[in-house]
DNA sequence: GTGCCACTTCAAGTCAACTTGAGGTCAAGC
DNA sequence: GCTTGACCTCAAGTTGACTTGAAGTGGCAC
């Protein structure tokens, strides 16, 4: 009833198969069963991929969140954790707001090379002395395949 | 003159040696000869990399970034690019936010656990709808070393 | 009852952007 | 002219998050 084979999961998450045995295998996820071989998953697990994603998303590494979870299975958040990444996320925010302008403006920047705007100079002078990021930090990549 | 030796370079610009290398590999800059064995770069190879350094936080890969270097070694940067980036930026941005005013308000949230607390759920929904269909992109993580 | 095939395990491969290590070379200082 | 040491090359290692491949297995349709 409430059990999900993996290959239910993979549809209704649209996590691939591989990933759930990786995310079990690194303790993200548990499988309450087998059908013969086949993995069976509570249908919570679907509640539980989507804190994984969020986590991901939010720049917390897998491990990170594994460490969130306690044993009981119920997430264990650590506030201070919470709070420390919202800081970090605000300050990520505010160098890609700036990048994001600086880009745009670029963009539509009239001067004959990009090297002649003002502008992009300024940003590249920023990118260089590392004075928008505290260390070397990327702006995410665009989607793997 | 205006040439500069490796570790010249690795001073002014705070790139190791190693990567001025990698870098020369992958066609990002050019050494203008040696001295012994010794790579010598003209002094431009300094705007060189705080392009690339540019372009590497506004999220490009560096296969990218070689690539906007014209045969004739002239920066050739697409305005379409730039407005592209400035675009995925942005959504980026949007959705950084949301985490960010989530993650700030779990952390202060009173609920006994996060799953109980209306707004995380409804962050981690609005996450999981976002992020798990679209499930490729990461969050910029924390600096590396 | 038997064959199919999607699942299983485990090891190894991939990708990006570098770094590290081993073994070699050469300009320069003494 | 010999030592020194920073550079050189090339190969392999690193990290995180997975994916892929080979070989095995078992539930289910027939």
């Amino acid at each position: 009833m409430g059990d999900l084979d993996i290959t239910e999961v993979a549809k209704r998450s649209g996590v691939p198969a591989s990933t759930l045995r990786f995310y079990e295998e690194k303790g993200l996820i548990t499988s309450i069963g087998r059908r013969g071989l086949r993995r069976l998953f509570d249908a919570d697990v679907l509640e539980r991929l989507a804190l994984v994603a969020l986590g991901r998303d939010a720049g917390f590494s897998l491990d990170e969140i594994a460490r969130m979870f306690a044993s009981d299975g119920r997430p264990r958040i650590d506030r201070k954790m919470l709070a420390a990444k919202a800081e970090e996320l605000d300050r990520t925010l505010l160098k890609l707001t700036a990048m994001r302008d600086g880009l745009r403006h670029a963009a539509a920047c009239p001067a004959p090379s990009h090297m002649e705007c003002p502008t992009f100079r300024r940003l590249m002078r920023a990118a260089a002395s590392g004075a928008m990021s505290e260390r070397t930090k990327k702006a995410p990549q665009p989607p793997r395949r």
